[in-house]
DNA sequence: ATTAGTCAATGAACCGGTTCCAAATTATCT
DNA sequence: AGATAATTTGGAACCGGTTCATTGACTAAT
């Protein structure tokens, strides 16, 4: 924690006998610079420990080289690989990244974005709570940057990059209909955002195309933390005719439903088949390992960072953008087998 | 994405009828304006939709109310709960959070370090690749911000928060030595910092307290990550004279353990002991439910974030402050029992 | 030799806030 | 009422870069 006061650019001119634009063009690498007054200002530089004052510089362009990245929680692990990921791919491009955790809430999804506009944040990449609110969809519209949305689908005036998760839910959905389960229960987040929404339609998709009929009291969404998940899954499990299957189609809500299964004292797979819908060091090395949705997470924050970098270079106005992932189902050994009268192999 | 040129504060004073320096004030609540003045800014800021440019109010004075965070990887669960934990500190605080990944190369620390004074950051919060390395030390004292380190010791001259790992690993320890494990595998990051350090000073410590001699090969340091966690695993149980036990001391290497474990057709708890050097989600519902350390990550984020704003508040020297937080161990039924012949139960 | 053209360098103006001194206004005290 | 003190207000200067019109030097073309 030194506290000597900094040199400027004017002491640098001074310094190395130029004017101080000179200077500006050396940092910025313009080509009109003799080779001389180059390195006169590289040494004065160097003499003087200068270094270039990023508030000041953004002040007269408008470029601040920051993005910032809203999401609804990032110590959720498949958020933290979206957000590395894209961090990676910013810190390349010589962005900075501002990072917020929503915690699903309008208020503060509104509020953050106001924050990074007036921080000269020069694009977003960020969740919403809900694709269907006006007033976010205002937001968005009417921000001053560009924005990437993560896993939503509605806002089809704004860039997005999605997990195709209906036809994720699909596989699951056939994979255990397939194996004789015709009561499979769903915990499941948010219906007002996509991933939960299209999971929902995916899982109806295939019942309907199977001729089974959806027992609506299976279906339990907003289930957004493993508490919920755990309670969720004990109601599912208590009452009687029990669901013979479970799809966590929620993310990161594994651990609250086993937890809730262990203390059913049952054993997945034995007792009860289960897909998870996000895969996890959890899904895959447990006991039973765990059959779950995959996709490529790295993918999904690159391809975000992408797309907004590119947004940011070229400000022309051009059609919003999607990129869907696929998603596949890593079949492990936990969907266990059902017959017709509903009993477990 | 609106393409309004905004106003500025000088438009506002115009608008209301009043002098740019009275806007001012009124933005940042000094009391020395008269009620009437205050409403007729109040309503030209409306009637105007101005947002303040944070960027600007900083180039005047100091405060650019960001902080910034350098973490090894944050897809890593533990340091994402850190950062959780700190960011909502920092954000109710004011401040907002710039976050990057150090892949736990000197390199980047340092060019990140750089990055985050120039662009005027309040407060860095960060781990340190190598304790011991000049440059580092030296980069660190030499920063114009205060800085708190995160699981890192040495340094005394910087303001740390830590967990108490070495007692952890004793307490890991003995729980093995006293079910009658006598070779241990040690699972262990980089002994270049602290937590792996002391976590085989703990391991040394309670060997030498019972008497029982350390086996070096036993000890399997530099896995920072899960490929490398599986190679050493599979070493160490591969060779003759292999350890009834494995101590995975080093963060989130559980998974490549376990995968290890299980490529060599044994099964944790039964065929060897296993204890966990960080809780988590398949540590505790694994088959069978892993033991291990754990601590409060949420107050070990909270605690840092505190001690950094509490610094920027007041700038005056005082001594570094070290926040050690205890460790427990969490038993579950992995650590298996071995007889003094060495066949496990 | 003169003119046109190219390339470097200069430094004032600018970005949009904050700060602070001096001036104006209002309140308090004899 | 007049003097003095306290409070508001005005606006120039400032923060530290970037930008750009202008000048100066040097080269190529007529």
């Amino acid at each position: 924690m030194a506290v000597i006061k900094k040199a400027t650019i004017r002491d640098v001119a001074a310094k190395a006998g130029v004017a101080l634009g000179t200077v500006s063009r050396v940092l910025n690498d313009h080509p009109s610079v003799t080779p001389q007054a180059r390195r006169a200002v590289r040494e004065a530089i160097e003499a003087l420990g200068y270094e270039r004052d990023a508030v000041a510089g953004s002040l007269r362009n408008a470029r601040t080289r920051m993005v910032a990245c809203a999401i609804r929680d990032f110590d959720i692990p498949a958020f933290a690989s979206y957000v590395k990921a894209a961090e990676a791919v910013f810190r390349e491009a010589g962005y900075t990244l501002l990072l917020a955790s929503t915690s699903n809430e309008k208020d503060v999804e509104l509020s953050l974005l106001r924050s990074f506009a007036q921080r000269r944040v020069e694009g977003v990449m960020m969740t919403m709570s809900d694709e269907a609110d006006v007033e976010l969809a205002q937001g968005i519209a009417s921000a001053s940057m560009p924005i990437v949305l993560i896993d939503r689908e509605m806002m089809t005036n704004v860039d997005r990059v999605m997990a195709d998760h209906e036809d994720g839910a699909d596989q699951a959905t056939s994979h255990l209909l397939a194996l004789g389960h015709r009561r499979i229960g769903m915990i499941v987040g948010d219906p007002a955002a996509y991933p939960s929404r299209s999971r929902i339609a995916g899982y109806r998709r295939t019942h309907d195309r199977h001729g089974v009929q959806v027992e609506e009291r299976l279906i339990r969404n907003h289930v957004l933390s493993n508490e919920v998940a755990f309670r969720e899954t004990t109601t599912l499990l208590s009452g009687d005719n029990r669901p013979t299957a479970l799809f966590v189609a929620a993310v990161d809500m594994l651990p609250g439903t086993l937890r809730a299964i262990r203390a059913a004292q049952m054993v997945p797979g034995r007792d009860i088949g289960i897909v998870a819908g996000s895969d996890s060091d959890l899904a895959e090395l447990g006991s039973p390992p765990i059959s779950a949705l995959s996709w490529d997470r790295g993918e999904m924050g690159r391809h975000a960072a992408e797309m907004l970098i590119e947004r940011i270079r070229d400000k022309k106005p051009r059609p919003a953008r999607c990129v869907r992932l696929p998603v596949a189902l890593i079949v492990r050994d936990s969907a266990g087998r059902s017959n017709a009268d509903q009993a477990l192999k």
